[in-house]
RNA sequence: GUCCCGUUCGUCUAUCGGUUAGGACGCCAGGUUUUCAACCUGGAAAGAGGGGUUCGAUUCCCCUACGGGAUGCCA
């Protein structure tokens, strides 16, 4: 880690579903780390798996981190694509004599395996054709195996677990090449990685003994290892693994529920790092703090009620317009109408008195219902109940009190407090039948913003249809 | 079975041998109030269990329990 040179990440999913929260979080340190070092960021989809990997996974797991605002450099790299360079390694390890053909079957190993386990050995398969002299290989399919380190171990010297260390007899000869010559995963990483200058992997801690046999391919090579840093996976509410039955929803979810992406991101890089005691933090910050060593341990869970705390302070201290243009956004991503000019002009307007009290997008919006809604105003339940006749004739007495008013919050306060004490009550009582008549709603922002929002000539028109 | 990793308030976490174990979310109570919020004040709430090491352990070591992961011609 006293390495000068800018890190190179890399975020390298496979396209086998949506883009888990899990997953959004990992690619989210990715790029932290490397967008706050002034290194690289590469998208790698791991697609190996011809039966799993969809196109339509792939576009999700883009989408997704489109949404979340982590953008990566270069082409994305379909590790499929680069089948015949990984086949190539393996080659050049076998004509080494650093790998070995190996002619078991499948029931070879499965006879193996449970002779093993009765016997309580490990089950690591050891072949037979580790040794064997190449003129006494049969002409059959083979695959083709590395010769791991029989003895000593190996220390994957990890930037969040320490330096974890597993003994070489833990680890078996493991195939580089199928029987039909595709490459595995285990060596496609590797390679990829190499070639692509990454200098930092960070990723689930499920490939935390994935790393020493990883280790095997680097310094069977001859490469140089990378730093590792094995993140601890995110678990549900219910501190089990998230999974698909956990409600684990794709990061696409969270912006059709209209959380805002911000308020994500923070929650997400809360979530098993720290940065002493900082809660709140913007993309600055975050990008100035982020580091390896502030990386926990141990496994966290999502909490919707954090996410949805975060989220509100990221929308009451986001610009207006910045807002108006996310709003768009979600609601397209969320299969709703588009918002007309007008709405989406009055929106801007009642933006500063709505935006400190929501917490979501849809919140914000009900908030502001009374800007997005025109007259005719359709009063809801509560608000019909506020317009009873009483009320109704005090609207009707009061709006030529607003005629000639100036309308400015001072002022406007003043008429209605004259007004209510006039008539021996308080403006309390006034209050509701003013926010039914205005928006139509029994919850809305405060009577004064809506009005001064609206404006004078919409204000009383309103104030006139529901008296009448 | 074997190996690896983890375990501080309900949740996210701080602490890098000596603290009344701190903060945040949530929760409860009170205040403010023009509805809902927001906001302000206060409160309850934690070191998995057992052994060591040490003058002193949440912190270092060991064991146990629990949780997770690996052990594939999946990724």
């Amino acid at each position: 880690m006293s390495d000068p040179r800018p890190p190179v990440t890399r975020f390298a999913p496979s396209p086998t579903g949506f883009l888990h929260i899990g997953g959004a979080r990992t690619a989210l340190f990715n790029w932290l780390y490397a967008r706050g070092h002034g290194g690289t960021f590469l998208l790698r989809i791991e697609d190996t798996d011809r039966a799993r990997s969809t196109p339509e996974a792939t576009q999700a797991i883009l989408d997704g981190m489109a949404w979340l605002g982590l953008d990566h450099d270069g082409d994305v790299i379909s590790q499929f694509a680069r089948a015949d360079r990984h086949a190539e390694v393996a080659h050049e390890l076998l004509a080494a004599g650093k790998a070995y053909r190996c002619f078991a079957t499948q029931e070879d190993i499965a006879a193996f395996r449970d002779a093993a386990r009765a016997e309580g050995r490990s089950t690591l398969y050891r072949s037979p054709w580790r040794d064997a002299d190449p003129a006494t290989h049969p002409d059959a399919p083979y695959v083709v195996r590395i010769k791991a380190p029989q003895d000593g171990e190996t220390v994957i010297r990890d930037a969040v677990q320490g330096d974890v260390t597993i003994r070489n007899d833990q680890l078996d000869d493991m195939v580089l090449l199928r029987a039909d010559g595709t490459p595995v995963y285990m060596l496609a990483v590797v390679v990829d990685d190499h070639d692509m200058g990454v200098t930092h992997v960070i990723r689930g801690d499920d490939h935390l003994n994935n790393a020493a046999r990883q280790m095997m391919v680097y310094d069977a090579m001859g490469w140089d290892v990378p730093t590792w840093a094995h993140i601890p996976l995110i678990h549900g509410p219910d501190g089990k693994k998230l999974s698909k039955r956990h409600g684990a929803l794709g990061a696409e979810e969270y912006q059709k529920m209209g959380y805002p992406a911000a308020g994500m991101r923070n929650y997400l890089a809360r979530l098993g790092w720290s940065h002493g005691d900082d809660e709140f933090f913007t993309d600055e910050q975050a990008l100035a703090w982020f580091d390896l060593d502030g990386i926990g341990k141990s496994p966290a869970r999502f909490d919707l009620k954090k996410l949805e705390n975060l989220s509100g302070q990221h929308i009451a201290t986001t610009a207006d317009a910045a807002l108006q243009q996310e709003i768009a956004a979600y609601r397209t991503a969320s299969g709703k109408e588009p918002l007309s000019a007008t709405q989406s002009d009055g929106l801007i307007a009642a933006m500063p008195h709505v935006k400190e009290r929501s917490k979501t997008f849809p919140e914000l919006l009900d908030k502001a219902h009374f800007i997005l809604t025109s007259r005719p105003i359709e009063p809801d339940e509560k608000a019909a109940k506020a317009l009873d006749t009483v009320s109704r004739s005090i609207l009707k007495e009061l709006t030529p009190h607003l005629q000639t008013a100036n309308w400015d919050r001072d002022t406007l306060e003043a008429v209605l407090n004259a007004f209510a004490e006039a008539r021996d009550t308080k403006f309390g009582k006034l209050a509701g039948p003013l926010r039914a008549a205005l928006a139509g709603r029994a919850v809305t922002p405060s009577v004064f913003d809506m009005m001064l929002v609206l404006g004078r000539d919409e204000t009383l028109a309103r104030l006139t249809d529901a008296a009448a």
